[in-house]
DNA sequence: AGCACGCCGACT
DNA sequence: GTCGGCGTGCTC
């Protein structure tokens, strides 16, 4: 008998896996800590130990098991809270603990071994009798020396180079090895410094005599001198740029042994500083009362997240700032998350200035080493307070006080691709309950499901129904398009009502944003000849026209091909943009008012790093007066001097085929008005529309309560939540005729269990995706059902599926809490 | 998810 | 005949 650890790896896999426990480790090893493990073939992975057991606990002989090859933290980077959590993440949404714990960690922490490939040593290869595949890698290799399994794919242009790198490898011409990497690299930066034999002033004299016919090591050594008698070293990059020289000089001095270069290591986050007395911030009545409300509900049940309903301007940022600052007061920590595009500087800013203190910051756009850095600093509790999106939610508190899940609506909480298919604000919601933390949802359109839950008393409900600043709610306008046309009062894209609007508010001195949630030029493109329709060659959706760019794209697979104008159907140059995207919008604005500046803000101008970031500060400083963007301008930002916002056409938001496009509509219109003056000055929003009639758009001058009251009996009549729960169950396969075969194969086994809170099969909303055909079938699941017993009856279908089919490629994924 | 094994069509 | 693509099964 011997004491045995079972570790998840971060794999898709269902089934447990152990190992033994070298001599050295038995005793250190607990569960929770990050193992070196050999799994399969020869790879090795870092793996999260889940709990000791004995020997003979096992089904298989002691002697089948491997070794722990190697231990990466002393104590556990998760303690049983976290393992259990990660447990019901697994159980919850219909994944593998493996799955979970790959989301969970950095990949930078997931040290993982690769296939790396030698030439043999002495290996005279020229004189070989070579094939043209082996003498073309040899050739690579005697340039570069190791090459990793892409860099050998790439050189011979083949999927699987193993089979032929083994005959190489048996003929004594090349090693094939793993190597594990790890994948965090501290970032060091060199500096300059005088050997310790020229810190004395003689030698130093001598050394510049030595320097007068070499002005550029003079230099060098003189900045180097200045700095050391700061009791500093030069740093190299730096002082080489400033002085024009090259690093021959460096090495030139260094070789003469006057000065040495030294590798400090640097923080990489190290710009977050910040250090200030917190800005005191006095809130309103409405304000006060919300946060008493809101201590009164935690301090009756910490276990009860709390529902901040709060209108847009009605200041919930202070109250959230409240409540870290209570977590803080407390020694604890917290946690402050928001979706993806709220991120900005200056929500950070603002954050930090209430607080008084600097605060951690989580989002996508970090890299790697970054997400270590910040990973390390949250565990060692030099971070009081993380303020991230979803991902966030995995980071290795020690002691949180408070988790705050701003725009708890929103959809970028979920994540769909790949598993874990989870939605932080309901893990956050699972967390503060078990772990005894206090969670507050807030929201100016919450979800139907939390509203819901608050008003069945699940939740805490406080709301904030008053614009904080002095200013009116935004007057909202909608504008029948058809009816104006008619008039003849459209030009373009715009009416004369929104035309007239830019044209007061830029007169003013005022800025603008027009909301068109489509990106590119136009949504498609249309034959005039034969009516045919450019579609992707991968995905069942049609290319959508960027002018820019000069092409057509997928917005799906990212397939490109070339505006060409000529009909791929009948060879007619006759092809028309059709719909409304924002590089059209920009385009009608440009010509409508040419001596303003406008800018677009979506997915295309924002992809790099700082790019949002770079039009956000351009908007503030008003060098931008119009701008044009998809939802990316609907959601927090806050800009003083805007007072109009156009919608240039909201119909398409209201034709989404789904039981919840009508809240998403209501929320995405009311966040995008909320962005019309903020300030003193009064806002105005104005809706273009061809369907003035609908109850969305009638409703968005309505508050949230009476939209949410409205709906909520189609809901409950049709089944859908929140009063059930909803699973989707997507199949997957590159032949057509197959997957809709096999449908029907699995609507035979499934039907007799959920009968009829089962829908579908139907194909996806993208029938076909990167060649994948996507059917689906969707469960509503009732209050009433025990989640284990539907799942397992699931997992237990699915594998009957797969015992009786003949052909196993089809991929079946399961979605949970889909919307 | 890898990775190896084994089966099958299309090349020298 | 082999090369390489693709489906299947296994991994402590």
């Amino acid at each position: 008998m011997e004491q045995i650890v079972e570790v998840i790896l971060p794999l898709p896999i269902r089934s447990n896996y152990h190992y033994r426990i070298p001599e050295e480790w038995r005793g250190s090893i607990m569960p929770g800590q990050r193992v070196l493990v050999n799994f399969g073939r020869k790879k090795i992975y870092t793996g999260l130990t889940r709990k000791l057991i004995s020997s003979d606990e096992l089904t298989v002989p002691l002697e089948r098991l491997k070794w722990i090859e190697g231990l990466l933290d002393e104590g556990p980077v998760f303690n049983e809270n976290y393992l259990q959590l990660f447990d019901w993440i697994a159980f919850y949404y219909s994944c593998t603990p493996g799955e979970v714990f790959k989301a969970a960690l950095p990949v930078g922490l997931k040290p993982e071994s690769a296939m790396q490939v030698e030439m043999m040593p002495d290996l005279d290869w020229e004189a070989l009798d070579l094939e043209d595949k082996e003498y073309q890698l040899l050739e690579a290799l005697s340039i570069q020396p190791v090459l990793g399994f892409k860099e050998i794919t790439d050189i011979w242009d083949i999927v699987n180079p193993m089979p032929r790198l083994k005959t190489m490898a048996a003929r004594g011409l090349i090693m094939i090895y793993q190597q594990v990497e790890d994948r965090y690299k501290p970032k060091y930066k060199t500096y300059l410094k005088l050997t310790e034999n020229f810190q004395e002033e003689g030698r130093l004299s001598d050394a510049f005599d030595g320097l007068s016919r070499a002005p550029a090591q003079e230099n060098l050594l003189l900045k180097v001198v200045m700095a050391y008698q700061q009791g500093q070293m030069a740093p190299k990059t730096e002082t080489i740029k400033a002085l024009g020289i090259s690093s021959s000089a460096v090495g030139a001095l260094v070789k003469k042994g006057i000065i040495q270069e030294e590798d400090v290591q640097v923080d990489r986050l190290a710009l977050s500083g910040y250090d200030a007395p917190p800005q005191e911030i006095t809130l309103n009545a409405a304000q006060q009362q919300a946060v008493e409300e809101i201590d009164t509900i935690f301090s009756a049940d910490k276990r009860k997240p709390v529902l901040l309903h709060g209108i847009t301007g009605s200041g919930k940022t202070h109250i959230y700032v409240h409540l870290l600052k209570e977590a803080i007061a407390q020694g604890k920590q917290a946690l402050y998350l928001l979706p993806e595009i709220t991120l900005t500087k200056q929500i950070i800013d603002r954050v930090q200035q209430e607080l008084g203190t600097s605060v951690g910051v989580y989002h996508s756009r970090f890299n790697d080493q970054e997400r270590v850095e910040i990973w390390h600093k949250v565990r060692k509790r030099e971070y009081d307070v993380v303020i991230g999106v979803r991902s966030a939610i995995f980071l290795p508190f020690q002691d949180l006080g408070v988790i705050v899940v701003d725009e708890e609506h929103d959809y970028s909480f979920k994540q769909q691709e790949p598993a874990p298919r989870y939605n932080a604000r309901d893990v956050a919601v699972y967390m503060g309950h078990q772990m005894d933390i206090p969670v507050l949802l807030g929201s100016a359109t919450p979800s139907f499901e939390s509203f819901f839950n608050a008003q069945q008393g699940k939740y805490g409900l406080v709301q904030l129904l008053t614009r904080a600043i002095e200013a009116e709610l935004p007057s909202i306008e909608l504008v029948d398009l058809r009816m104006e046309r008619k008039k003849g009062q459209v030009e373009g894209l715009f009416s004369k009502v929104l035309l007239k609007a830019m044209e007061e508010a830029l007169g003013r001195k005022e800025q603008i944003i027009l909301f068109q949630n489509r990106r590119g030029y136009a949504p498609y493109l249309i034959c005039q000849t034969c009516g045919h329709v450019p579609q992707c060659i991968n995905c069942d959706i049609s290319l959508t026209l960027h002018k820019e760019k000069k092409h057509l794209r997928c917005h799906y697979c990212g397939y490109t091909e070339l505006n060409t104008q000529k009909c791929g159907n009948c060879g007619h140059y006759t092809l028309k943009w059709a719909g409304i995207g924002t590089e059209k919008v920009v385009e009608a604005v440009e010509t409508h008012f040419p001596n303003h500046t406008v800018e677009r803000m979506d997915w295309d101008t924002t992809r790099n790093k700082f790019g949002y970031q770079q039009i956000i500060n351009r908007f503030e400083n008003r060098q931008i007066d119009i701008l044009v963007g998809t939802q990316m301008v609907a959601k927090g930002l806050d800009f003083e001097h805007v007072t109009l916002v156009g919608v240039v056409q909201a119909d398409h938001l209201l034709s989404f085929p789904d039981f919840r496009a009508f809240e998403r509509a209501y929320q995405l219109l009311t966040q995008v008005s909320g962005r019309a003056g903020r300030s003193q000055k009064p806002g105005r929003v104005i809706i273009q529309t061809l369907m003035p009639d609908n109850v969305v758009l009638k409703s968005v001058q309505q508050p949230f309560e009476q939209f949410f009251q409205r709906e909520l009996p189609d809901r409950h009549n049709l089944h859908y939540p929140p009063f059930t729960r909803m699973m989707r169950i997507e199949i997957r396969h590159k032949d057509r005729n197959f997957i809709e075969a096999e449908s029907k194969r699995l609507d035979s086994i499934f039907r007799p269990i959920f009968g009829q809170y089962l829908l579908g099969p139907d194909y996806a909303l993208v029938a076909r995706l990167r060649n994948q055909y996507r059917m689906q079938f969707m469960v509503k699941l009732g209050k009433g059902l025990d989640p284990k017993e539907v799942r397992k009856a699931l997992s237990e279908a699915i594998e009957r599926y797969y015992e009786s089919a003949g052909d196993k490629t089809l991929r079946i994924v399961t979605d949970v809490d889909p919307f």
